[in-house]
DNA sequence: TGATCCAATCGTAAATATGCGATATGAAAC
DNA sequence: GTTTCATATCGCATATTTACGATTGGATCA
């Protein structure tokens, strides 16, 4: 009984993995989860470069909660501020958004 | 000053349409959002088909949970069920990612 | 007919997200 | 200097998400 693999208590169940990509590709996904991000991304790849003031003028939305977004996306590093003056210019990250279509790719 | 367009006040601003294609994202983002459903995703593609015991064995989560992550995957359409007796078969839905990667490549 | 098994759903507690107004910071204009 | 403008952050209310145990509903087995 001691050695005995048949007991169902001892069976080994293989854990599904966490993988680094199973995280990276959650959190993208999850800064993407709103439709006013989705919005705000888009907009910023036809347009190049915003202030936040541009998103504010455009969407039914208080400053306050048009910052909060930018910020989670900037978090998510979807986007890249560079502070001029006081203006803050946004532009879309690239990158992130290459690693995104990569790590959807292998779904 | 009855038709003057200069006026800041009555300058019009094109607003941030919100497309189809944006909830479109966004939803299926937001089923990716949690990272034991991108982990479900993932080993559905490699298992082809599972029960929802499976996963259950496999994830340190109550059924319950396991379950409630499955529905939301299902409601996203990323899944699909096939119940055949006590048992669903749930296999990973290729239209829906297919149209995902589609939607991620115009970002 | 029970008894057992698989999985969905209910109820609920805790955590997180969303939205807003008010406030704070800091740069530019006066 | 003070005022104005652009933006970030705080505090709070409400809504949603996440997780669990308990329960329910079928299907299979004895």
């Amino acid at each position: 009984m001691a050695c005995n693999p048949q007991n169902k208590d001892i069976v080994e169940m293989t854990p599904l993995e966490l993988l680094d990509s199973d995280k990276d590709l959650s959190n993208i996904a999850k800064a993407l989860s709103h439709e006013v991000r989705v919005q705000i991304i888009r907009y910023l790849i036809e347009e190049d470069q915003c202030i936040t003031g541009d998103f504010v003028k455009r969407l039914p939305l208080a400053q306050s909660t048009v910052s909060q977004h930018l910020k989670i996306l900037k978090d998510a590093e979807l986007v890249s501020v560079a502070y001029e003056g006081k203006k803050s210019y946004y532009c879309v990250n690239k990158q992130t958004l290459r690693k995104f279509r990569g790590l959807v790719a292998l779904l």
